[in-house]
DNA sequence: GCATAATAGGTGCGTGAGCACTTATCTGTC
DNA sequence: GACAGATAAGTGCTCACGCACCTATTATGC
């Protein structure tokens, strides 16, 4: 019997139900989003997270590095994302008059109409496949369960060393 | 006052928390775990995913549709996965004889103690920074929730139509 | 004030993945 | 048994994105 017979260390079924089914569900969501935006729309999802942050802030003006910084994606990608949004007048970019390095993307009008029209579906989907299967209390449970996770930054207190 | 001052329709601020929190929270663990697995591994997350899950079945070899089912990614890209871990030795093609359209993805040697080295440190950063943040009696709640989301196909019921 | 370092944004290149299509094979109908 | 249609895998093309690097500007040390 060759080595590759030995058992592999691994997740247990209660971690894996767990971690496992995030990622099923954050990926079957994310398929189901990407085709929606991309249907009605002719967006992909990252590009509708900034307009839809855009739309949260005074002025609907962000510094580039900060759209960046609250992305998933890097400077790199955010700023190829703001081109395209540009290409098709969703939003503007401008030039920072208080340092002249940086740059503001601002949404446009018809970003926010744009916008309105993506969310009236999208918000309709999230809660359809996912938000409605749980009640106010729960959705207040996971959030806060996310609010811990968030909240773990790197501590060298939670490496357990080997006991000897 | 131009209409784009009008409100914008969003989710509700628990739904926003709740939602929005799974997918920084799925964002910022694929980051790490992704520089994990390329930094130790030099493989991609779908990469050792593919590892992995031929690793869980009966002879440690799977029909390419079948990766790709379980998988976030299409056939075609499931084809190329197989072809780089091919490519590096740690999986086989073999035509399948049942259907010789077919062919078998098969974990070799090689395959299996990269991914036992892969899981080691895998295993232990998504504890640290995901699963140990949570008690058992958690992380069953938890995966009974991601249980119910994916029992949700759809259903035309959970339409709600607009009162008249 | 000037040289050096740091920072904001953008770009060339390489890679990964989806879509549409091709090829080989299997299944069903007559 | 032959032929139409479905299916498994793979491929050409395109595009999105990260990395490393570039340029312009600002901050810092002396």
């Amino acid at each position: 019997m060759s080595s590759s017979e030995t058992e592999i260390e691994a997740f247990t079924p209660l971690e894996g139900d767990a971690w496992g089914g995030l990622l099923g569900v954050h990926g079957r969501m994310m398929r189901l989003i990407e085709r929606d935006l991309a249907e009605r729309c002719q967006i992909s999802h990252v590009e509708f997270e900034v307009l839809l942050r855009l739309s949260w802030v005074e002025g609907r003006r962000m510094r580039i590095q900060d759209v960046a910084a609250e992305s998933v994606l890097t400077r790199s990608g955010i700023s190829r994302v703001v081109e395209r949004l540009e290409r098709v007048g969703l939003v503007n970019r401008e030039s920072a008059p208080e340092d002249r390095r940086g740059a503001y993307a601002i949404l446009t009008d018809a970003g926010v109409s744009m916008l309105r029209t993506a969310l009236e579906g999208h918000v309709a989907l999230v809660r359809e496949r996912f938000l409605n299967q749980f009640g106010p209390d729960e959705l207040e449970q996971m959030a806060a369960w996310w609010r811990r996770v968030e909240d773990t930054r790197y501590d060298p207190r939670n490496h357990r060393s080997e006991p000897t």
